[in-house]
DNA sequence: GCAAACTACTTGCGTATGCAAGCAATTAGT
DNA sequence: ACTAATTGCTTGCATACGCAAGTAGTTTGC
């Protein structure tokens, strides 16, 4: 049982880890931002009048507040994303997603979805990735960042 | 059917990001090494003669060569891992497992399987768990690395 | 057999990221 | 109400990584 768990463990960090490397390179060259800034954007749009705050992000997206930061400013700069403080928090600095930062993440996931349909190419059956989506959602279920 | 893939996809990569963020922490504490080097020492583990180059090494890994390069330094260093010339060309510098690594990689196995398991709390049959380790397996049968 | 192409590895540089420290604002304790 | 603890965000520093260039060794084409 440990080591029914330990195989999926290890084979799901391989797939993504593969699943990672095959994204990284086209994506840039094709929208000018990187894979992980359209994770970001993805939760933007997701979220309730589409901003969210720093460390919110930083929690769904599983990474630091300092990333996002980081992160923020330069697509701040091109217009993707704007910076919005809370009138009842002056500590809250919510990323919230412009009208060109929509357009952009909706280009994003069409090659996005390209991509992942290479990923399972033949030989997956609507209910292969029905049981698949299925199983992975129960790992998530509960997590605050469900993209999907 | 697209939109499948693309779901499955983004669910995978959220998973493994959080399972990741989960293991990161305590993993370093433990045993003195990352996640990443026990990934390298698995898979030394699993070669023929314990030991592979670092070309090959790099394509299991999905990494580039230069990280491999610098990997192995400081495992090398503690004696986890030493350097192997092939004598029939000179170009190659495998990568071998010692004693001390070998050791070093059983022992982080176990820790990695009893987070594996808390990972797959409960309400995962053993059942289910099959049924994802051979869905994922599909999406790994023809990569060069399986761990598993 | 020799030059050109290729392969394995290393190194310099730029980017991405986490951690710890710092600052400003809010909340809690009394 | 005042102090202390907490929270949200940013910044300095160290680490990890990819890419491109460089080096050394090997194979290919003729």
């Amino acid at each position: 049982m440990e080591n029914l768990c330990l195989k999926n463990t290890l084979r799901l960090l391989q797939s993504a880890d593969q699943i990672k490397a095959r994204l990284s390179g086209d994506f840039a060259s094709v929208h000018g931002i990187s894979v992980n800034e359209v994770f970001l954007l993805m939760h933007l749009e997701k979220a309730p009048l589409h901003r969210l705050s720093r460390v919110e992000l930083a929690k769904r997206m599983y990474v630091s507040a300092s990333t996002i930061t980081r992160m923020a400013a330069p697509m701040e700069k091109i217009g993707l994303v704007a910076r919005q403080a809370d009138s009842r928090d002056a500590r809250l600095a919510f990323v919230v997603l412009t009208e060109a930062g929509l357009e952009k993440v909706k280009e994003a996931r069409a090659t996005f979805a390209k991509q992942a349909s290479h990923v399972f190419r033949d030989r997956w059956t609507e209910a292969d990735l029905d049981q698949l989506s299925s199983l992975l959602h129960r790992l998530i279920a509960d997590a605050p960042g469900d993209l999907t």
